[in-house]
DNA sequence: TCAGTTTACACAATCGATTGTGTAAAAATC
DNA sequence: GATTTTTACACAATCGATTGTGTAAACTGA
């Protein structure tokens, strides 16, 4: 009872019009051997039947899935997103799909998606480490099949692959040197898990910017959590009530130190009189909080554009380049959480101008 | 010059084992013919040989790709990124791939990407509709083909197709309500392009509201536009401009809504007192604006998961079912924007809790 | 007009796995 | 021990497109 609705291949075109499938082939993909009247014909025909090319087919014989594989921790982050909208844009306009994949930063998952898109033949994949990943086993049969590998914002240093990342040393620097311009002299820092680039980077930085201008690093102020909102209202708590409390904070992500913009509020601490807060990434929340945060601005969906201009690249270049690392620009957005110094620029309406 | 590293196919295995490449596929797959010592070897030589099984070729022959396709107007918006990350966890657990693919919310290019993952042989297409998509035609080869379509949010009804959504009417008609029992008495509403069903439904829900409790429907009050953060502020400006300026405002999404807040506090006004606000979706910024927005909480994770889980569904029941609508539970999340009425609940914290 | 060239197409192998059918050898049955 | 049944595997076709090679027919030029 079942309705076999076949397909149309290219021997039903071939049979009808009295021709070869070969023919047919290259009709539809121009092959200069191919007559005028017979490439026409086999197209118009094509299009009457309904034919749509199998490309499993054509992906067997020619060895192709089109496909390009992103891990994640979580696509329903703002920066992730970004990236990965980047990528789309990229991809597509290649002709590539994008397949997703979340590792929900457990390393363990990250592994599986990784053999799975592996299994799945993707030719290229860009990945955004797991918080905890610290070995990488899994990507050795890319390696070894020369499969483009991209990581992205949170990389690993001890794998050869090209890398597209911003200057997360500078933009803490330059975020902390910020805070000491606008006269903060005990500036706490919410830091992430140290062994995940990023945040080691964006702590370094901090720690720099304060030995720079002679400020002694206080262990009692740096603060690791996984930088959640929760953990940012409760390491404010925290700093705020210790005998010599900072009068700034720098957080390594926006949503922690929305939340310590927050917790200090309802504590009664004025902001940034009392206590300047930057944060980094340029979340929506951070020119939504009152008042308005200064950040880093992270260029998300540039990042996720040029992760894949890499892995089209890599597939030509294969035996030139060995590897590639993209360091892409930050900058510091400056908004009225930090801004203490009346010297410094106008009350800033809320804009990206700076 | 190039390295050939052929790849290990069930030939050379069975070569290896001297037994036939028929009996490795039904060795790989555990089948029943095989001996249990001969399924054993074939395992782990294939292990050893680094074997990974050619899907391409596979799905050739089954005519599968393990993949579903999504088209979403834009993945970078917390929504959309929300229903992608509920997508892939089903989809990935019953070992499906997800491509997405982004229409910007435009037509054409809804077109387009719904070509391209017809021709990819994807098994299955969910879809949020671009903001100006009238027409369908383009899902048609879908439907031909029994390849399930499911509709998630911004769906169309013209369609015959499975549909995920929830009930825009009853939401929008329970914040307008509740904005009456907060006493305001002129409530505006920011409304989205009418031929979208979601907006329209939203603003149907509204109306009703203010209908079945007598109070006038001013179309002067009802601003259409993209939701912009932009056009909430410019639509805030001309509302409180009015001779009779509206003590109230139901926006059909969280940005627009909170650019109106922003705004009214800009022109002194005070909310909730003379302008109370509400919005829909439960964005992040939603709790982060002060005062925190009223919003309709939007299940999107869940809208992925059971988008995907109707995909699955599909695909077995096919001649079974004809189509099949999900209507999914919304909460009216109860912030300070709109708390006028002392007699309502306490001070609340923030929590979703309501 | 005839050798040489070009045009336009067909043949058949190939990509790697799957699967219906066939068949020896081993095991079970009486 | 002869026969039936089961076990364990091989053969060969198939999925649909691609591609190197071969070859008629049409065309070129002297």
């Amino acid at each position: 009872m079942k309705k076999k609705k076949k397909e149309v291949t290219i021997y039903d075109i071939a049979e009808e019009l009295n021709v070869s499938a070969t023919t047919v082939s290259r009709a539809l993909n121009d092959h200069f051997s191919i007559g005028k009247k017979t490439t026409q014909a086999v197209k118009k025909l094509a299009k009457e039947m309904g034919y749509r090319p199998n490309i499993i087919a054509s992906g067997l014989r020619k060895n192709k899935t089109n496909a390009i594989g992103v891990i994640v921790s979580w696509i329903n982050r703002p920066f992730i997103s970004s990236l990965i909208s980047g990528i789309e844009d990229v991809a597509d306009k290649a002709g590539y799909n994008v397949i997703i994949s979340q590792s929900n930063d457990s390393f363990e998952k990250e592994i599986t998606k990784a053999q799975t898109l592996y299994a799945s033949r993707v030719e290229g994949l860009i990945v955004s480490l797991a918080m905890d990943t610290k070995r990488y086993n899994h990507f050795y049969p890319y390696r070894q099949n020369n499969i483009p590998i991209v990581f992205v914002d949170r990389v690993s240093f001890e794998m050869e692959t090209d890398k597209v990342i911003i200057n997360n040393f500078d933009a803490a620097f330059t975020a902390t040197e910020h805070l000491i311009e606008m006269g903060c002299k005990r500036i706490a820092h919410f830091a992430g898990a140290q062994h995940r680039n990023i945040y080691k980077e964006r702590q370094d930085g901090y720690i720099h910017a304060l030995k720079k201008h002679n400020l002694p690093v206080d262990e009692q102020l740096i603060l690791h959590s996984n930088l959640s909102m929760e953990e940012g209202w409760k390491g404010t708590r925290r700093l705020l009530s210790l005998s010599h409390p900072p009068d700034a904070i720098f957080s390594a992500n926006d949503s922690a130190a929305v939340s310590a913009i927050q917790c200090a509020k309802e504590m009664g601490i004025r902001i940034p009189e009392e206590l300047a807060v930057a944060g980094f990434n340029n979340d929506r929340i951070s020119s939504i909080v009152e008042p308005p945060l200064t950040t880093i601005n992270h260029p998300a969906i540039d990042m996720g554009k040029i992760a894949a201009q890499q892995v089209l690249k890599q597939k030509k270049n294969r035996e030139m380049v060995e590897s590639e690392t993209v360091v892409l620009k930050t900058e510091l957005i400056i908004r009225q959480s930090s801004m203490r110094n009346r010297l410094a620029k106008g009350p800033a309406s809320d804009s990206e101008s700076f």
